[in-house]
DNA sequence: GCCCGCCTTACGGCTTCTAC
DNA sequence: GTAGAAGCCGTAAGGCGGGC
């Protein structure tokens, strides 16, 4: 246990002024000679110099971190004292008085909150022993302690920039290996969504209400020195976890190198999408095209400001909601600039728009910009959006020739410059769309002699009847990729391993979720490029195709790998590895069925269909007043397992959420009277749908397409003849794909 | 009535882990 | 090797409530 005695509460009483004496309530095992104080000679204005590659290794912060050289500023106690009071720091630009603390001595400002803590809580108990502590360690500290140090005010004189707590934050969490919702509940006390609020909207500090407290903490843990910030990265501060976490999470290592939370160990984050525009502030793609007609903002002003006599409001607010979802705009963007008002006013004014006669005028005035913008072409509108900067413009209806965004011109398919194509021919014909996908020859797909992909197997005239034609339309041509109408082709291990970037993990895993999910490419951020990759792999020559397996495009491949590889049989028709050879698939388990949609075994009696789509939805539906959200939860976790029903398909079909919604919800599930309106609903239909009887379940089940055949715990013999086709999926029938 | 801050909910893109 | 589950963070949008 962390003895109480030695905590002591030696602040000074106006809280901004942190004397020697009160650097000294932390006792570090090194500081036995009185000079367990630190000196603050360091203002903002050398933020600069901090190493962020290694924030914690940093001698220099701004915080006022413990981590500075004990005497680095002054050469004895009187000078320290008398520039402590007098120094002032530059911060952005501005002087301030610098911060004289670590966050060691704040004020008790919550006395409501410390005694919560205090009769809730005892000190933790350390892991370490302190005898085997490495003296250079911070000693145990108290959560009492610890809550002190992270609310301590920030000293009024200090300027606060939310931006850079909120950038340092996230680069320490990025470096540490800490992931958002732990930082959110073990140090700040708040729930992860309103950290991420506040970490994507710093910039409304100086107008938050209750949102500054957090800063504050987060100011603080700045200013804290590494070994501090381990051990409260071990600690339960606020009760939010469980014992056995807790005694888990505090074995830290011994040198508290990095904080190690071993229930759940923050994961690296990486990303690959990029930030949040409101971050990125960059222009527009340079390869959009910029248009002959330009607005400049006093004709758009003029447009959307037209005066009307009369605004059919519900016709126009429901053309603006279907613009929106098709543009993509979001309402953020349409409402501050095209609207000219917040989001909050205008999404209700469209949800629910009111008589054009029931409008005040600063109603109508919405509704009179909406409608403008309505009787703008397509084209304009989108000529606006551009000026805008918005990004992520998507052509609206039938733009497939639009050179700009989402579709991939022949240029674009050349970028990946074959170490091959020396004789000027890295392109091949593109006259072929994505929508022929289907007619791929899938069973003997690196011998096919016909794709759609312009491959150079096909006759060189295959679209056009010479070369010249060939290079003109291809200038012009575009082609469809619409990753509806596709199905993914399928390859063996080898394209996975060696096309697509990224860790072992990434590309087998992420390359599997691009063909799981094909549909999806049209929202893909950043997964086109492998769709591209692929379709310029499937146009390749056979012999392209094996001179490419036996190279290590990448990197990532041993020499000997390498050199093993590249011994291809000399007339080069088949590409042999031979480390990894591409082996015939052969699957233990049936594939999905979300590329596989035909119909079940035949061996399956027809049967009728003995629920209709109305009678599924009202038994789903059927309202109920209460819920033990708990032991259905359990249930259906329990039914998924046995039954061998996806989340997928469940979330989806049944409970008609999404399965990232669903999943949290059981897994976690609130107390029916926590649950909002919605959420009660989806525990709705999981009670609804435990209630039928199996029989039932695999009747619905049947019908929409999922084919489980493992009946749980009460087997139907009649269902045996699909065991074959368990937990094939097949979309086509969603009960709530409109909801 | 309008506006907007705060918060929650829902979902998407993506990565990682795991069972088979 | 594959498919599915789970978890991460980011983002959009709705609900609520208070201020003007």
């Amino acid at each position: 246990m962390i003895p109480n005695k030695n905590i002591h509460n030696q602040q000074s009483p106006d809280g901004m002024n942190y004397t020697l004496t009160q650097l000294t309530t932390i006792k570090y095992p090194i500081d036995t000679d009185g000079n367990s104080r630190f000196v603050r000679g360091v203002g903002f204005n050398e933020w600069d110099i901090v190493i962020k590659e290694d924030r914690f290794e940093m001698k220099k912060t701004p915080y006022g971190s413990r981590e500075l050289p004990i005497h680095f500023a002054f050469s004895n106690e009187s000078d320290h004292q008398i520039v402590s009071r007098a120094e002032t720091i530059r911060f952005n630009g501005r002087h301030h008085k610098l911060q004289k603390c670590t966050g060691m001595n704040q004020k008790r400002n919550s006395e409501v909150q410390k005694a919560t803590i205090r009769a809730k809580r005892k000190p933790i108990q350390s892991p370490i022993d302190s005898s085997s502590t490495p003296p250079q360690h911070s000693p145990p500290m108290s959560v009492e302690r610890v809550i002190e140090m992270l609310s301590k005010p920030i000293p009024f004189e200090i300027h606060v920039d939310p931006l850079k707590i909120t950038k340092d934050i996230r680069d320490w969490m990025t470096s540490n290996s800490c992931s958002q919702g732990f930082f959110a509940s073990n140090i700040l006390n708040v729930c992860r969504s309103r950290f991420n609020y506040l970490l994507n909207y710093p910039a409304l500090y100086g107008i938050l209400k209750s949102g500054k407290e957090y800063f504050v903490k987060m100011y603080n843990s700045l200013g804290m020195s590494k070994d501090e910030r381990n051990q409260i990265m071990s600690m339960d501060l606020y009760g939010t976890r469980s014992i056995g976490k807790v005694n888990k999470a505090v074995q830290v290592s011994e040198n508290s190198e990095n904080f190690v939370d071993i229930d759940e160990p923050p994961k690296k984050i990486s990303r690959k999408r990029p930030a949040s525009v409101r971050s990125d502030t960059s222009s527009e793609s340079s390869s959009s095209p910029s248009s002959p007609t330009a607005f400049t903002h006093q004709m758009i002003t003029e447009l959307l400001n037209k005066p009307v006599d009369f605004v059919d409001t519900k016709r126009v607010s429901a053309e603006i909601k279907e613009w929106l979802v098709e543009s993509q705009a979001t309402q953020e963007w349409f409402a501050s600039t095209i609207v000219g008002r917040n989001r909050r006013t205008m999404g209700p004014a469209i949800n629910y728009p009111r008589d054009w006669n029931d409008c005040a005028s600063k109603g109508q005035e919405t509704f009179m910009r909406m409608h403008n913008w309505m009787k703008l072409s397509e084209m304009q509108r989108q000529q606006i959006m551009r000026q805008h900067k918005l990004k992520n413009i998507i052509p609206i209806r039938n733009n497939q020739q639009s050179p700009d965004g989402m579709n991939y011109t022949l240029t674009q398919l050349t970028t990946i410059k074959y170490p091959i194509d020396t004789d000027g021919n890295s392109r091949f014909v593109r006259g072929v769309g994505f929508n022929e996908w289907d007619i791929v020859i899938k069973e003997d797909r690196f011998e096919m002699k016909k794709t759609p992909y312009g491959s150079r197997e096909l006759p060189i005239h295959f679209a056009f009847s010479n070369e010249r034609e060939h290079q003109i339309v291809s200038d012009i041509e575009t082609i469809r990729f619409d990753g509806l109408h596709h199905k993914p082709q399928k390859c063996t291990g080898m394209m996975q391993k060696r096309s697509l970037k990224g860790k072992r993990y990434s590309r087998l895993d992420r390359f599997n979720y691009l063909l799981n999910y094909p549909g999806l490419y049209g929202t893909l951020k950043s997964g086109k490029e492998y769709f591209v990759k692929m379709y310029n792999w499937l146009g390749m020559l056979k012999d392209e195709r094996n001179q490419i397996m036996a190279m290590d495009l990448y990197g990532i491949r041993s020499a000997g790998k390498v050199n093993k590889a590249v011994q291809v049989s000399k007339d080069m028709k088949i590409f042999v590895d031979i480390d990894e050879p591409p082996k015939k698939i052969s699957r233990k388990r049936p594939a999905s069925l979300r590329s596989d949609t035909s119909s079940e075994s035949s061996s399956s009696p027809p049967s009728p269909p003995a629920f209709t789509h109305q009678m599924v939805t009202e038994i789903l539906n059927k309202p109920v007043d209460f819920v033990d959200t708990k032991r259905v939860s359990a249930e259906i976790k329990e039914w998924l397992v046995e039954s061998q029903a996806t989340q997928e398909w469940f979330a989806s079909t049944i409970v008609g959420r999404n399965r990232r919604t669903m999943g949290p919800a059981i897994n976690y599930p609130r107390d029916w009277n926590d649950c909002a309106s919605k959420g009660q609903e989806m525990f709705m239909r999981m009670h609804n749908w435990m209630k039928l009887s199996e029989m039932q379940r695999q009747e619905i089940m049947r019908q929409y397409k999922l084919k489980s055949a493992k009946c749980p715990k009460t087997t139907i013999p009649s269902m045996k003849s699909s065991e074959r086709n368990l937990r094939n999926a097949a979309s086509d029938m969603i009960i709530y794909s409109n909801c």
